[in-house]
DNA sequence: GCCTCACATTCGCATTAGCAAATATATTAG
DNA sequence: CTAATATATTTGCTAATGCGAATGTGAGGC
């Protein structure tokens, strides 16, 4: 594991978590690959928000993009440090228990799997992960 | 577990983590109690910054204070909410493992054990455990 | 009471972070 | 090439954070 080989730095990896938006982000990337237009529909915030966020956390050396045509996905990619890498597995695992952060998975189901109900743009990609799912 | 009842914010947490100072002083504080005198001896900064560093760690509910006479003494507390200290846990644990920080706990176990070595202001209280330790 | 010690807090100041709005870039369609 | 879509960055602002220096406070000692 450790698929980012950036001077990882605790205090500064810690900076990087404390935010409220950027935590939601985390949440919804722990375990799939997600597209910017999911984030912004799910958070109901602004994109410019939602890509410096996206920006930030990819700088701090936690999340990693990939671009699919006009779109791009990010996931977390685990940090090279084995201490940084259990911290985050253990704040991902926390963050799962909150109700929010429950919600807003909830919310990406829906506009994966129903996406006529919330006017997803036609063709909007799909997490990987559920897309997956779907195909077996 | 938990002696601090204070409504955890897990981003608030983290903002509390994110400063190299403040995880230093965590770590000096990680299992025993130390006086604020040890931490400016051991950190070699000034006094103020070291207390308004702890004045931080205390509004976040990290840790708590304790006065005996005319020291202070600091301590970890817990907080309350299982999920904050999971991973309280996990960044102590981490902590040890850095070489900085093991050479502050080291610089403890001196300042502690042979005050006249480090000019330690006469009578000067000693961290709880090793004190325990130093007695038994 | 006054004085000192051990801390805590306040005061300016510089740096940084977050926001919305506007603008820029990359990709694809035509 | 132009236009449209999806995302990224810049701009101008406000608010928060960290620092050293100075000052305030609580607990003994005399």
């Amino acid at each position: 594991m450790g698929c980012c080989s950036k001077p990882i730095n605790l205090a500064s990896l810690f900076a990087a978590l404390a935010d409220a938006t950027r935590l939601r982000l985390l949440n919804l990337m722990a375990g799939r690959e997600v597209c910017v237009c999911h984030f912004v529909e799910i958070l109901g915030q602004g994109q410019p928000k939602i890509s410096r966020h996206l920006a930030y956390l990819r700088k701090a050396g936690i999340v990693a993009a990939r671009r699919e045509g006009k779109w791009m996905h990010y996931s977390i990619c685990p940090p090279a440090d084995a201490a940084a890498a259990s911290i985050l597995a253990a704040v991902l695992a926390s963050l799962g228990r909150d109700e929010r952060m429950q919600a807003d998975l909830a919310k990406l189901d829906l506009v994966c799997c129903a996406p006529q109900k919330l006017v997803v743009p036609a063709g909007a990609p799909r997490p990987a992960a559920i897309a997956q799912r779907a195909e077996s």
